[in-house]
DNA sequence: ACCTGAACACCGTTCAAGT
DNA sequence: ACCTGAACACCGTTCAAGT
């Protein structure tokens, strides 16, 4: 899993040589190549066997064959590693929503509401580890890591995009944005955390069906029309 | 917080007085009185102060003044207090959940549903560090505690319950129940979490408008009608 | 620059022993 | 029954030192 170690090395190596030395083999053991890149696999790699509360610096560094205190070198700390996981795995995000509506150009707004939460849920059980980490205990509780809130604030963006668009083409009901933007966001969060958790049991094959008619719910209500 | 060790041992002593013995004190400093009890509402203390990861077996012990193997005879582990704190969380959940609707007695079903998740949230944010622990990465992960499984599927029976009388009142739209509990389950547990982990912000004294308005974009849609 | 050995104060958990 | 001392294998984090 984590011992991409050699492939590292060899990289930086090919990445010095391009740049100055000539071809100066890397000295000692101890030199990575990359390992801010290495961590942040290890520390998926570790929660995605063991759960999000599994990882720990030594682990990581044990797997890397690096001792763990190297790992001090690209992160202040524990919950650092933690956040910049949780920072990438918004970005995909993030990547993955507008990739999604991109393909539903010409649709009306709640068919683009509805595989907006689709491609949310499907992100999230695609990588559940990852979508845990983003959304657990350590997701930014004390206000540091600024950094991690801009690919947050980019998905409620979209979001909150979106059902403007639909409130302005006269399809979604003219209420307060941030109050639908939230109901939206709690309902694919929602419906994302219960099936990983596996509070709500759907087949895999199932889950962009069950999804699908779950937004749908949402989007047209509960109550009979 | 947790120092309530004298009034438990005073207790302990006046049950023991009733039993049998006539009213010899306790020997020595180790007896606790009611050990389990007292680290559980410690636990909870902790975890409101610091964080659900921040409680400790050893932290617990320190503050009633016990050894921390004591701990151990009342719970097989550190996993197991969590579990304890879980199921009474989901206990206190179902009591409030069936207050909240037995005081609605004549409403119509979309009015019960809403009333509902206010009152789920209302009890998560009055609370929100046992409900994270109920909702948290402990939650029952791996199928032991089995007994956390009975108030859970006790809460979750009560919402089918409402949507299908809903559904029998020609109220709320007849699509797959499991289906319809889980969209409300997912939208309630989103809001809660949602507004717990600060990811939307509302004013305390707002919480209980802005999840009934939110409950009611759910059940009536976001489908302008 | 990047890495490490030794050390510190913490964990959960177990064993054998105390009253 | 209930509690504890000593011990084990683990943590995160720091310091001073190596190349």
């Amino acid at each position: 899993m984590c011992d991409n170690r050699r492939a590292m090395k060899v990289r930086a190596a090919k990445v010095k040589q391009q740049k100055t030395e000539p071809q100066k083999k890397p000295r000692g053991d101890y030199h990575h190549g990359n390992l801010r890149r290495a961590l942040l696999d290890c520390a998926l790699s570790i929660i995605d066997e063991k759960g999000p509360e599994a990882f720990t610096v030594r682990e990581a560094a044990r797997r890397l064959g690096v001792d763990h205190r190297a790992a001090y070198r690209h992160f202040q700390d524990r919950d650092a590693v933690i956040a910049a996981v949780a920072e990438e795995g918004y970005r995909a995000l993030v990547d993955v929503l507008e990739e999604a509506l991109a393909r539903e150009d010409g649709a009306d707004a709640p068919t683009r509401l509805i595989v907006l939460g689709r491609a949310y849920a499907m992100f999230a059980l695609r990588e559940p580890a990852r979508y845990r980490v983003m959304t657990g205990p350590r997701s930014n509780e004390s206000g540091r890591f600024p950094e991690l809130e801009i690919p947050i604030a980019r998905a409620f963006d979209l979001v909150k995009r979106e059902i403007q668009a639909g409130v302005d083409a006269g399809d979604i009901v003219d209420a307060r944005l941030d109050e639908c933007a939230a109901v939206l966001w709690a309902e694919m969060h929602g419906l994302a955390i219960l099936i990983i958790m596996r509070r709500v049991r759907v087949r895999p094959d199932r889950v962009r069906e069950f999804t699908t008619r779950a937004m749908t719910h949402l989007v047209y209500g509960l109550k009979r029309r």
